[in-house]
RNA sequence: UGACCUAUGGUGUAACGGUAACACAGCAGAUUUUGAUUCUGCUUUUCCAGGUUCGAAUCCUGGUAGGUCAACCA
């Protein structure tokens, strides 16, 4: 029963093309710079171009958009590979703009000798003043029409390292007066004596975005080249450029970038947290990187679930942090293992039960997947439980611990609340419980029915393992609304550290393997885990009705 | 004060001239040895004004609102 899934404007653009003969088969193309580390808006991305050629039989390739040296580092382009392959996908050929530099370099002496393009002494100012403004049109330059002749050999100089970084550009020759700016003599090479990071010291005149990227799909034969709306307005010179070089005819579309509540996804911004240390790294899993997120917990398949349900458009949008930590819960359910960690404990001395007596009860590891067999636990006298789930005065409806209640130890017995041990001060340091021998989980005979059921752990074998709890990183909602420094909206509690106990099982616990903790969250190890210590991130808390109703 | 893009519940997305739907969120209930999960039900929607049409979210015109564009960044 497949249900039929509407198309997004883009695969309906395809269909089109494929209905029409203009293609039989597609080639994509994912064009990251090398300048940062990927986030979960490149997630949408990567999971629009990789999706689409996986759904109509094409290919994707992973070209590094790397045309500026001085911003672009290896460490990135690794970062960068290891995530792609983290979300599942496979590039066809891994490339990069700068593999082109020679044909890029072909193609603008070709404009030359077609007249349309120029070299500029003019200083950047200069050159931003003859801009003029998107209601006012801009003047020509002084250097426009040099001839043919002598652009070519100022152009062969320019490469040959004559001149200083900053002392002359290549610009197209197409209209000062243009409504679109982009359309006004753009820079296509500029001088950067700069070492780049794979072609070395071969070149001192680097193309700029525009002469690289429409050309770099055309030489790759990329039938849909798809990007984010802002690169709307480039597109008349993505076609220009195709049209007077006459090359293969690769057409651009544009979709509206992923915004997310309470996040920030710009790659300049996010380097800032990084350099400025209010995050610890990249992959800081309060940063909505890539890496980031990977480390918090969450799994490729929940992005990717993400991603299917934003779906993709063209209207700006403000998606709801709440989507992705639902997508993550969903999937997390499913496969991670339960284990009990009690925070904030509280201890209980059964009072019946034999205090050299100790019994490994069995647990479920995840109800939601019965092939995951059981765990047990050690249980005895005297256990540790959430000072939570005890109030001396508990209002209405409370089913936890309470004076004389009783409640259920998950996958143990039925206990009873006889006596609140208190400081002189009043403050709660341990309950006097009686347990019910014939609740045994398993083998209730005992026909008590009670409301709550609580985690717990066994006091004598608890281990100690440290949490990293996790809020949002901002406390503004919009963070694209914003028009102080981002950084005034910092969430100062971002990241609470704390050690909590729990069940020995958890010792056998692996890098990277997510667990619920049973009504206290998803985690997941991270990596600064050792044998001495082991620690989780918190990667999303349970949905919680009780604590939203207020207590 | 120009050009371009966009406008559908709180948030996203669909409906392709035939009488607005799906998901998340919210609310109410059932089940539950996780106040989780699961299940059921409910609330809430076409920016405005004209026009075309038997019929408009959809087509046309004009407004309005939001976004984008003046880096030797991508």
């Amino acid at each position: 029963m497949a249900e039929e899934k509407s198309l997004n404007f883009i695969e309906e653009i395809i269909e089109k093309d494929i209905k029409d003969g203009k293609h039989t088969t597609i080639a994509t193309r994912f064009p990251p710079e090398p300048n940062g580390y990927l986030h979960l808006g490149h997630a949408k991305s990567i999971a629009l171009n990789f999706g689409l050629a996986l759904k109509y039989g094409g290919k994707t390739n992973l070209r590094f958009d790397d045309t500026n040296p001085v911003t672009e580092e290896t460490e990135y382009v690794e970062s960068i590979k290891g995530d792609v392959k983290w979300l599942g996908f496979s590039w066809a050929q891994e490339l990069y703009a700068s593999d082109y530099f020679d044909q890029l370099f072909s193609y603008a002496v070709r404009l030359i000798n077609k007249g349309l393009a120029y070299v500029d002494d003019s200083t950047s100012e200069e050159i931003a003043n003859q801009k003029g403004t998107p209601t006012q049109a801009g003047s020509n330059s002084t250097f426009r029409n040099r001839s043919i002749e002598e652009n070519l050999q100022l152009f062969m100089d320019m490469r040959a390292g004559k001149y200083k970084d900053g002392e002359k550009v290549l610009r197209a020759k197409i209209d000062m007066a243009h409504i679109n700016m982009l359309m006004r003599d753009p820079i296509l090479y500029r001088i950067k004596h700069a070492h780049h990071h794979r072609t070395g010291d071969a070149w001192c005149i680097y193309p700029m975005y525009d002469f690289a990227h429409g050309q770099s799909d055309s030489i790759e034969n990329i039938t849909h080249s798809i990007c984010t709306l802002e690169f709307v307005s480039h597109r008349e010179l993505y076609d220009w450029f195709i049209e007077k070089l006459e090359i293969y005819p690769s057409r651009q579309y544009e979709f509206a970038r992923l915004n997310m509540t309470y996040t920030m996804m710009s790659k300049r911004k996010l380097l800032q947290l990084v350099n400025d240390k209010h995050v610890n790294g990249w992959d800081d899993p309060r940063m909505p990187t890539l890496s980031g997120v990977r480390r918090r917990g969450y799994t490729p398949e929940a992005i990717l679930d993400f991603c299917d349900r934003i779906g993709v458009a063209k209207r700006d949008n403000l998606i709801d942090i709440g989507l992705l930590e639902f997508c993550v819960r969903d999937h997390l359910n499913k496969i991670a293992n339960r284990r009990m960690v009690v925070f904030d404990p509280l201890k209980v001395v059964i009072t019946n039960y034999d205090e050299r007596l100790t019994e490994q009860l069995p647990s479920e590891n995840n109800p939601e997947a019965a092939e995951n067999g059981i765990r047990t636990m050690p249980f005895g006298r005297e256990l540790w439980i959430e000072q939570e789930d005890f109030m001396e005065v508990p209002p209405k409806k409370y089913f936890r611990l309470a004076p004389g209640q009783m409640v259920r130890l998950k996958s143990a017995y039925i206990i009873k609340c006889e006596e609140v041990i208190k400081d002189i001060n009043g403050k709660v340091l341990e309950l006097r419980c009686t347990y019910i021998p014939e609740s045994k989980s398993g083998s209730d005979t005992s026909g008590i029915q009670v409301k709550g059921v609580i985690h717990w752990v066994h006091a004598q074998s608890a281990l100690p393992v440290e949490v990293r709890l996790y809020d949002r990183l901002f406390t503004t909602e919009d963070m694209g609304s914003i028009e102080d420094d981002f950084t005034n909206h910092l969430n100062p509690t971002s990241l609470e550290v704390k050690t909590v106990y729990a069940e020995p099982a958890l010792a056998h616990a692996k890098v990277e393997e997510c667990f619920q903790f049973l009504r206290m969250g998803y985690f997941c190890m991270d990596p600064d885990s050792n044998t001495k210590k082991l620690v989780f991130n918190r990667t999303v808390t349970l949905r919680d009705m009780w604590a939203k109703a207020g207590k």
